[in-house]
RNA sequence: GCCCCCAUCGUCUAGCGGCCUAGGACACCGCCCUUUCACGGCGGCGGCACGGGUUCGAAUCCCGUUGGGGGUACCA
């Protein structure tokens, strides 16, 4: 019984006619990472460029690895950042199940089909009997399966039988080259005979990854494979397979193949799961906006143009093409993906900043579940003064938190009593008395200015980074805080001459 | 070992044979603006890995070298 491999046949294949239907197909194992995140952006940009649709499949045909947990963070990731899908889970399609471990009936059918053409085979050896062959022979144990079980005789399966072993299913890889055209690296060729016959189906029955992935890309009727550069060198195994699904019946065509570029950390590894910055929250947590966040990770083997890294969703979509991808491997740098979101924050109409801001301030627990009328009144004043002077979300409660606290328990940093000067008594004592002639009614940004400067520029001929630096460790506590006098209205004049006080008795107790 | 991918400033990139004495962004360093920090503005530093070809002409095409990465599982 000989086991014909798959040739090259008349499989058609995509053209610039066809209607692109592409897909993102995570395993359910970890936390997201953000060059997982990137396929995603990837795929989904191109549907969406192309008017194609987006398929989100769920592979967890792993049980020792995949977590429910690990799904729910998937769909919050793709929610957060606003990536939808046109079938998958959650939302269904014509194809569904959407997740591999309710589909174990299709592949043992599409199994069944491949074996009575007899593009799979069994084989009975183990790897270490593998191992053993090649070393007798001379050749590099490390050399992978040599095809031994490709021409068995019913006498030599009978044996293995006789002696209660179990086959895995193999398929049969073509002896000739295989090449394809990588649609961000042109074409690649595979050598014959580098790839070995490969597992298709455990010796237990269960379909493999190598099996199930191209076999719901052809049912689903996936046009172009968009993924990781990790699994470029599996690319012929999985031609070679649809090949086969093609002659079975399986599949209609062969789809057009794309491999990013990786997602690289400090020094030349591939950003790791175990990096803080491979996971995709820790940057929502750090107070990334999703259109910071989106295009950062699209600048990551992609440009919108030769002088503008800063662009919109929209813009992305309108301009992706993958063909346009870089092939090499980017590395992932925080500064700069802070500063295009810096760019991204002050992009933010007010109102969108300020509602972003809030589960921040809820988070560093300066404002509870409920906003107060006093706290809406005091975000509403303090977002657009932080606004233009931060570049992630929760440095921007951080800068105004002062704002929330009670001033008896402001607290003050040590840093907040250096450099100011000999004479911080005395500056504190004229602010204070300046600031108390401004009544309630006249208690505002202009009034505070003009009688600080008088009192502490003009009559005592003080320098504006000391005057000034003194009343700003008073009210926020810090060297560094949104503007002064616009904070002290905000605060109002009871709070901030409190505040001033109570700083002049630290810096007493302090010398 | 074998197979495959990648190679422009520190980093991300523009460049698809002449427009390049290589452009932008981030970072860094000055200066300006300024109540701190930022923002903004101006300027500076800094790169085609190497060697052969092809061509009138190469960052761009070809080959090789070197360097980096990935694969080579009954993981995905």
């Amino acid at each position: 019984m000989s086991t014909p491999a798959a040739g090259p046949s008349e499989i058609p294949t995509v053209d610039p006619s066809t209607q692109v239907r592409v897909r993102f197909c995570p395993s359910p194992t970890g936390t997201p990472h953000v060059g997982l995140i990137r396929t995603a952006l990837f795929n989904w940009a191109y549907a969406r460029h192309t008017g194609g649709k987006l398929v989100f499949r769920i592979e967890d045909t792993d049980a020792q690895r995949d977590s429910e947990q690990s799904y729910q963070q998937l769909l919050e990731a793709l929610q957060w950042l606003g990536i939808d899908w046109d079938e998958g889970v959650e939302t269904g399609g014509p194809h569904q199940p959407y997740r591999q471990s309710q589909r174990m009936d299709i592949y043992r059918d599409v199994l069944d089909k491949l074996r009575d053409g007899g593009y799979v085979y069994e084989s009975y050896s183990t790897p270490e009997e593998v191992e053993q062959r090649h070393r007798a022979a001379g050749r590099d144990p490390k050399l992978g399966y040599d095809n031994y079980d490709r021409d068995l005789t019913a006498q030599q399966v009978e044996t293995f039988r006789a002696e209660g072993r179990q086959p895995v299913l193999r398929l049969r890889m073509p002896d000739e080259d295989i090449t394809f055209t990588d649609l961000v690296r042109g074409d690649i060729t595979f050598k014959a005979g580098s790839a070995p016959d490969f597992v298709v189906a455990r010796a237990n029955g269960q379909p493999l990854y190598t099996l199930v992935n191209p076999v719901d890309d052809a049912l689903m009727d996936i046009t172009h494979v968009l993924r990781g550069e990790d699994l470029l060198s599996s690319t012929p195994r999985q031609i070679a397979l649809y090949r086969a699904l093609y002659a079975v019946g399986v599949a209609q065509r062969m789809p057009a193949f794309g491999h990013l570029p990786y997602v690289m950390g400090e020094g030349n590894k591939k950003l790791s799961k175990r990096d803080p910055e491979s996971n995709l929250f820790h940057h929502r947590e750090r107070g990334f906006v999703r259109e910071g966040l989106l295009n950062y990770l699209a600048l990551l083997g992609w440009s919108l143009s030769a002088d503008e890294d800063i662009f919109t969703v929209e813009e992305l979509i309108e301009n992706f093409d993958i063909t346009d991808v870089l092939g090499n491997p980017a590395r992932f740098d925080v500064k700069k993906a802070e500063a295009i979101n810096g760019t991204h924050i002050r992009m933010l109409a007010p109102e969108v900043f300020r509602d972003r801001l809030v589960p921040y301030l809820q988070a560093l627990n300066l404002v509870g579940q409920e906003l107060s009328t006093r706290e809406q009144q005091l975000l509403h004043g303090a977002a657009p003064l932080v606004q233009e002077r931060i570049a992630l979300l929760a440095e921007g409660a951080d800068m105004m938190g002062f704002l929330f606290v009670a001033d008896e328990e402001l607290t003050v940093e040590d840093k907040a009593f250096s450099g100011l000067g000999d004479q911080v008594l005395e500056t504190l004592d004229a602010a204070t008395a300046a600031l108390e002639t401004i009544d309630e009614a006249s208690w505002s940004t202009e009034q505070i200015e003009a009688a600080l400067r008088q009192a502490l520029i003009e009559d005592m001929g003080l320098k504006p980074r000391k005057a000034f630096g003194a009343v700003r460790s008073a009210i926020s506590g810090r060297k560094i805080s949104p503007p002064l006098f616009e904070s002290m209205e905000l605060l109002g004049r009871e709070s901030s001459l409190k505040r001033m006080r109570r700083f002049r008795a630290m810096v007493l107790a302090q010398s």
